[in-house]
DNA sequence: CAGTAATTTCACTAATTACTGAAATTACAA
DNA sequence: TTGTAATTTCAGTAATTAGTGAAATTACTG
């Protein structure tokens, strides 16, 4: 037994398993709009069970503790990332959330904010004092717009499903359809 | 009345209204990992009526011809563009479908395509031959296979909802509930 | 408040991605 | 065929974004 016993152990090296799977995030980053840095960095702290601090993250991914530092600040900013202290130990650690679902729910959140809701400040503005000259772009956008309201709906109902819920979902195999009858009845009887 | 009577006359320049759009889509398409280019390169076929050919985009949107080029060439890719042709005239015009829930189903689609399924492939082949040493690590792996696979039959299930039916649901104000039971019920009375 | 560990900022360099004009290709017409 | 209009490709350059190490800041300890 070894003497570095913090909590559930931080590997010094990553399995290949491990491995694998935080350089394809990183790939992945580029396709979710974040960088390969940050995709590795939140690939790592969902993969492995001991909240890391920025030493850590830093040695076991191979890049810069400035990297590392503005990766978790750019996590922090979109909420993805838990931040932990231990007694004794001045280090910032950081892990995620533990289910799926808290996870996918921030990023729908998040990139609702950042994907759909300027555009649809942007066209709310131009369509208040839009001149009926301009029929056809007009009610393209209106169109657009109300379209994107009814996402905003969608996605705040879907922030009201529980990871329970959606666990027994998962479990069932059930498809769109179930999912919207889980929301509507409310919270179930389940932890 | 001028001679230039094609069909839905393409306008020589853009109002400031369509421009203004163009310029924001344009900017999202960072967000939404397209470039500035393919961005403005949509929108205008979104707000503008008429199909537009390669030389009327470049000249609108004051950019290279060969940059439209390669933007419609991604464009396609995606399958978010409908190529036309007027008699008579050798060049390809384009246009994008007529309502917009014919366009998000697409982006949906591929953004599944591009964002999910690479890292479902990716999941699922690590996990035949995962060895049961590495517990945290390959559950974490399971949950979000799972969690994806009920996103790709999420998405299945909206590929299947007509326009017509969103149509009604947003006059309804109705939310993720209510779309739920369309799909279930299947295609409805209207045309 | 002096000393030190941890973190952040920032100017710089490296790497990547976007854009262009010229050349090559394609597709059609005479 | 040959000629010509339209489109695409591609090598080079411009612009943007990512990543680093050194310096500055913050936060805690004695």
């Amino acid at each position: 037994m070894s003497d570095t016993t913090t909590i559930s152990a931080a590997p010094e090296q990553l399995s290949p398993l491990t491995h694998a799977l935080v350089l394809h995030f990183g790939e992945m980053g580029n396709r979710w709009g974040i960088n390969r840095t940050v995709g590795q960095i939140y690939a790592l702290l969902v993969f492995v069970e001991a909240p890391l601090n920025a030493e850590q993250i830093s040695s076991l991914l191979s890049f810069s503790r400035s990297n590392v530092s503005m990766g978790l600040k750019e996590l922090a900013s979109w909420d993805l990332v838990i931040m932990k202290h231990l007694p004794g130990d001045r280090r910032d650690y950081f892990t995620v959330p533990e289910d799926v679902w808290e996870i996918a729910k921030t990023l729908i959140l998040q990139r609702r904010k950042r994907e759909l809701e300027p555009t649809l400040t942007e066209l709310r503005n131009h369509l208040v004092d839009a001149s009926p000259a301009e029929d056809y772009a007009i009610s393209r956008m209106q169109e657009m717009h109300d379209f994107m309201e009814l996402i905003v709906q969608w996605t705040d109902d879907m922030d009201r499903l529980s990871s329970a819920d959606l666990d027994r979902l998962i479990k069932l195999g059930a498809g769109v359809n179930k999912v919207l009858d889980f929301t509507r009845r409310g919270k179930t009887e389940s932890g």
